[in-house]
DNA sequence: TCTACTGGCACATTTGAACCGT
DNA sequence: AACGGTTCAAATGTGCCAGTAG
């Protein structure tokens, strides 16, 4: 299954949004760029302040580590909506974005498996309304959301596929139902978001945690809204979507079409005429629209494109691979076609001492990080769990150029202009979590989450003063040489300087997302250079037959493989009975992690859904964790209510599920991929980490430790025999990583452990939805609108992450 | 009263089944 | 019977707008 286990990192949510780097930057790149709304309002909370990580160190392998980059395919359009403040329109049935993230990947490795994410990130703790033709703060952020995850229909595919086609990220819905089954992406309305897309490595199907490629686009960061409210971007939506042709000015449905309509004074038997004339030929709809329109001298001429753009970009294109032949073959685990299913897992290693698998209907593609705490809101800061003062640096990510926009008194929100030169899209590229204590991926462990005022007042402040870039940092050393190390002041400086790339916000220094490619945060152009890479610290290991560009394995490979002797004899698994071909359809996976009683195919597909009224997750299958890694109660099982959320004091609860207390749990014992060519079943033997392998001692090479016994992987060819994993790889940066309660883990008992300033994480089940419409061998539409229709779950209630029935 | 949200509407596009001819 | 092309209807996507709720 998708084991989120696999994982791992994305479970991080939002707050892996601190990974993401300029990877084609020096040191000041690897600054986090954005605290995800979790991680501002996790600062806010903390009384404990994470102590600056490392000096980032260059890495030994830089440039080996990773070439994947990414390249945003119709960023001329993002940029045009960004020029003017992007909004995208969130509806209770869900609506797509656009324009669309489409995205052409290179550097993969052509016979690696990879999955496609995206998700959202927030890109500050306000609240936005849109007043004088700006945007700009009036409040705190809403409470955080469940962290939902598109899956894209092709995962996982080969780098070969991901590399041979634009990969377009058009089906990802986004909704502002918090109760939204659908899968969708849940945002709030009027808020800012970064859309993020991550390429995570998947040596199988069951087995995600590879090397972890994260990467955003400044220019599409958006506003959510229900209905837009700057004009500029309505028109642009109109001229640029097709299916909004309909409202174009030539269209049937204008506004100075619907104005005239009922006052033309011309016979609409003209108009009829006029379009029958062309009725036949190939002249589109607007053409002949254009022509009925044309009659009528009332309206004047007719603009092509309101930027020049929409006319001649084709920003509605769909991914040049037919649906029908994308494969999508991991959702499906465990089920037929018929039967899309959500998949619910938990972590729940130091509290729960389990990882619990749900299996449950959906009908998406999407899965859902959901580390939302229903909960977390209640913090001391109040009655909102984020600062609800707005937050000038928080916008100053939003800079406006001055260049552009006029400056305002009223401190308007402007978007930037996007620069042409490409930005570096690559924000993380590394492994989902840092083999070293230096790897700039750990930025984030850097927020030093200022005690910000709260300000409760209710008058709107300026998003951003279009003149300067407002940044809390009471002063800049240089414009981009800023270290992400640099001590934040808790002041907010009122006049930020004149310009700044590096923003921190909350005390995250991070870059404005927005910063022209020639400043601090200059990036390289995307399609002729592959950035330098600044992600990670030789520390990385590689996966066995994986490129040096593939090579920082940061990240268990699976939660799933979870080895445990207890849970070896309770839970035998199966070898994996499927080869994987590369667009198969699994109809009917048997889930090796899984009970023998539960892993044949009929077994997943008779699943029975999670019982919410009853509190008990009848479905979920709870996975042991060694003992030692246990916190002093575990659950036994995985209950609702043993979902233990962060309480509200943690000082970022976000970054549990990375301690180090997951990681052992993780113990990737069973990951060792060998040569042979059958798959074996996994092993569950534990491997205590010893106390050396502890992330936050973590500074050793990955030639320091020694190999593990080598698993026969089976029929990947992509798993090299001569490289068998070491799960010992799997490091923590000490900052980013919570450390263990002393008690709960040996390696954390090192004098060099930092002070525990996280209690032990709770679980962050990871949902997985699955569109049957995708790469299925026989259609699956029908099905799926025919569920749509029923507006039925027959599937049951099931459990949110956050303990709440979804449905 | 204002703001944000919702649902219905009309229009356009997409999709897939049905039909037809080879 | 199989295949390919065309047609058509339903589903879906989109923005607009009136109404509603807070």
């Amino acid at each position: 299954m998708l084991s989120v286990e696999m994982y791992p990192s994305l479970a991080l949510g939002h707050q892996r949004v601190g990974d993401c780097y300029y990877r084609d930057r020096e040191p000041p790149a690897h600054m986090p760029l954005y605290p995800s709304s979790y991680d501002m309002a996790a600062g806010a909370m903390t009384s404990h302040p994470l102590a600056p990580p490392p000096a980032p160190s260059e890495p030994t392998c830089k440039g080996q580590q990773d070439s994947v980059k990414m390249e945003l395919e119709n960023g001329s359009l993002w940029k045009h909506f960004c020029s003017v403040g992007t909004e995208m329109i969130i509806t209770k049935k869900g609506r797509r974005m656009f324009p669309q993230l489409r995205v052409k990947l290179s550097g993969l490795n052509p016979a690696l498996r990879y999955i496609l994410l995206l998700d959202m990130v927030a890109m500050d703790t306000s609240r936005y309304r849109f007043q004088g033709d700006t945007w700009q703060v009036v409040g705190g952020a809403e409470a955080r959301l469940p962290d939902r995850v598109f899956i894209h229909p092709d995962s996982p595919a080969t780098g070969a596929h991901w590399q041979s086609r634009s990969i377009s990220f058009h089906r990802a819905k986004l909704t502002n139902n918090t109760l939204d089954t659908q899968g969708y992406i849940i945002l709030h309305s009027l808020h800012r978001y970064q859309p993020r897309v991550h390429v995570i490595e998947a040596r199988d199907v069951l087995r995600w945690g590879g090397g972890q490629h994260s990467f955003i686009f400044p220019e599409t960061q958006f506003l959510t809204v229900t209905a837009y409210q700057n004009n500029k971007i309505t028109e642009l939506k109109i001229q640029s979507n097709p299916f909004a042709k309909g409202f174009r000015e030539d269209g049937m449905n204008s506004k100075r079409y619907r104005t005239h309509r009922h006052t033309l004074s011309c016979d609409p038997c003209d108009s009829t005429e006029l379009l029958s004339q062309y009725s036949s030929s190939s002249s589109s709809s607007s053409d002949l629209q254009s022509l009925a329109l044309a009659s009528l001298p009332s309206l004047p001429p007719l603009p092509e494109s309101v930027c020049g753009y929409g006319s001649n970009e084709t920003p509605f294109q769909e991914s040049p691979l037919p649906e029908q032949q994308q494969a999508l073959d991991l959702v499906v685990i465990g089920t037929t076609p018929l039967v899309s299913c959500y998949v619910s897992v938990t972590f729940t290693a130091g509290v729960n001492n389990e990882i619990c698998i749900l299996f449950l209907p959906c009908r998406s593609v999407t899965m859902s990080l959901s580390t939302y705490n229903g909960t977390y809101p209640a913090t001391p800061l109040g009655s909102s769990s984020f600062d609800p003062a707005p937050h000038p640096q928080s916008s100053s990510s939003y800079r406006s150029d001055p260049s552009i926009s006029q400056p305002s008194p009223t401190s308007t929100f402007n978007y930037p202009s996007m620069a042409t030169t490409d930005y570096p899209s690559i924000l993380s590229s590394s492994p989902t979590l840092p083999s070293s204590t230096t790897s700039p991926s750990l930025q984030q462990t850097s927020f030093t989450y200022p005690t910000v005022p709260i300000s409760t007042s209710s008058s709107p402040k300026p998003l951003l003063s279009s003149t300067s870039c407002q940044s809390i940092l009471p002063s800049i050393p240089q414009q981009g040489l800023l270290s992400p190390h640099t001590p934040t002041n808790t002041s907010f400086p009122s006049l930020p300087p004149p310009s700044c790339q590096p923003i921190q916000q909350n005390g995250v220094t991070t870059h404005s997302m927005l910063t022209p490619p020639n400043q601090a945060l200059q990036a390289v152009p995307i399609s002729n250079q592959t950035p330098p890479l600044l992600v990670f610290n030789p520390t990385a290991y590689p996966y066995p037959n994986l490129p040096l560009s593939n090579v920082i394995q940061t990240t268990p490979p699976s939660f799933f493989n979870l080895s445990s002797p207890s849970t070896s004899q309770s839970h035998p698994v199966p070898s994996l009975p499927y080869s994987l071909s590369s667009h198969s359809a699994p109809l009917s996976y048997p889930f090796p992690s899984l009970p023998s009683s539960l892993s044949s195919s009929s077994s997943v597909q008779n699943w029975t859904l999670p019982n919410v009224s009853s509190g008990s997750v009848h479905s979920a299958v709870s996975i042991p964790i060694p003992t030692q890694m246990q916190a002093p109660s575990v659950g036994s099982s995985f209950l609702p209510s043993s979902f233990t959320h962060p309480p509200s004091s943690l000082p970022n609860p976000v970054y549990q599920p990375s301690s180090c207390s997951a990681i052992p749990s993780v113990s990737v014992a069973s990951f060792q991929p060998s040569a042979s060519s059958h798959i074996p079943p996994f092993s569950l033997t534990n491997h205590s980490l010893p106390p050396t392998t502890c992330p936050q001692n973590q500074t050793t090479t990955p030639s320091s430790y020694p190999p593990i016994a080598p698993t026969e992987i089976g029929s990947f060819s992509q798993f090299n025999s001569g490289a068998p994993y070491l799960p010992e790889m799997v490091l923590h940066h000490p900052s980013l990583l919570p450390p263990l309660d002393p008690s709960l883990s040996s390696c954390v008992s090192s004098s060099s452990t930092p002070p525990a300033l996280y209690p032990p994480f709770s679980s962050y089940p990871l949902r997985l939805c699955q569109d049957p419409r995708s790469s299925f061998p026989i259609p699956l539409r029908h099905m799926y609108r025919q569920h749509q229709h029923g507006h039925t779950h027959a599937q049951g209630s099931y459990l949110d992450m956050s303990g709440r029935a979804v449905f």
